[in-house]
DNA sequence: GTCTATAATTTGATAGAC
DNA sequence: GTCTATCAAATTATAGAC
């Protein structure tokens, strides 16, 4: 059992309803209909919950930035060797989304639709990461010769790249190239380790 | 002059509108009267001329996809050598979201609403390139020992990211990194050669 | 808290004059 | 071809009974 499923409060299934369509359907797709339905609730009590569809949808999206954020990216802060820290990092935020594959299309839609809404929004409730720590440790073994001479942003860049866009681009790979679910699993776990043997390759000289 | 301005058919503004409304805010989130406003007409005449919301759409969005697509994809399939089709892919790739820094996402967005749909719907107007051919001259080439191990779906997985990815990320990066229109290109300049050598890089032993 | 019924608003689409 | 006025449908939101 996932989760106690009768005894779950309805503000409990409506979130997890909300969270489903939104995440799917985006702001604008979603039907307020289509969360009550699957809560297995009527309309009215989302309302009496939630007020209106955008404090609901704030819920759910707050809640998503939170997941998809902070939590792996500090792995940047932490006090290891870059080699460690890339690697750490791919492989962990391979498995956040992993778990929750709508989750980096459906962020980046919302920054995309109102930028500085969303940094006011979350700037509030969790603070991002900031990179400039990562940034000067790579500037630093550039500098010292360890690592061949790249731009820091754009390693950074290639890094994020990398990790982020096979979910995004999930469905178009898994219709052209013709996988299927179980495939593409295979294909990010194999992709933990062989993307960081990549970067590394790339930097090492 | 981009264009004549007044001399242009209203069956011209109102695809010009219809191109940046829909593609900025996708199909769900756009308005018909969003539209006829931006084309300087009434809503009306876009039923007049496309009789409804999603007939015009599917007008940008092959207009969209053909743009994305095929045209520098195809270098995929040219008689070239290895890191130079990748040079080439790169480059050519970033100038064509330069001029259409909403496309990605645009088309990613509606791929993922819609798989099959979308499949059905632009394989009868363009064919999609194939990437077999570039999968397997990676394969050649690491068969005869000219370049590193590597599993040629990640690879091209590998430029694939590096290279759409940075311009569905943007609005985070331009809000959180701190960066205006102009060194965002400056950025994207840039990385035409240096995501390239750091690919070739990663692949030279 | 939860429901049914209904109001209010938004939005896509059409009728008909010019 | 283009407009104004209007309709019809979809969708969010509320009133009020239980």
């Amino acid at each position: 059992m996932s989760k106690r499923l009768k005894d779950e409060t309805s503000e409990e299934k409506i979130l997890e309803a909300a969270r489903r369509v939104f995440l799917q359907k985006g702001m604008a797709g979603a039907r307020m209909q289509e969360i009550a339905d699957e809560a297995g609730i009527n309309k009215a009590l989302l309302h009496y919950y939630f007020r209106n569809k955008e404090l609901l949808f704030d819920r759910i999206f707050t809640q998503a930035a939170a997941k998809l954020f902070p939590k792996v990216v500090t792995i940047l802060d932490a006090d290891l060797p870059l080699f460690e820290k890339i690697e750490g990092f791919i492989s962990s935020y391979i498995d956040v989304m992993s778990e929750n594959p709508y989750l980096p299309l459906f962020v980046l839609n919302e920054v995309h639709r109102d930028p500085e809404g969303f940094y006011k929004r979350i700037s509030g409730e969790l603070k991002l990461p900031r990179p400039e720590k990562f940034l000067m440790q790579i500037d630093q073994e550039v500098k010292l010769g360890n690592i061949r001479p790249v731009s820091p942003l754009q390693l950074f860049m290639n890094i994020l790249s990398g990790t982020v866009f096979p979910f995004i681009a999930k469905p178009l790979f898994q219709m052209h190239i013709g996988v299927d679910e179980f495939q593409f699993r295979q294909f990010m776990l194999q992709r933990k380790t062989e993307f960081a043997r990549f970067v590394i390759d790339a930097l090492r000289k």
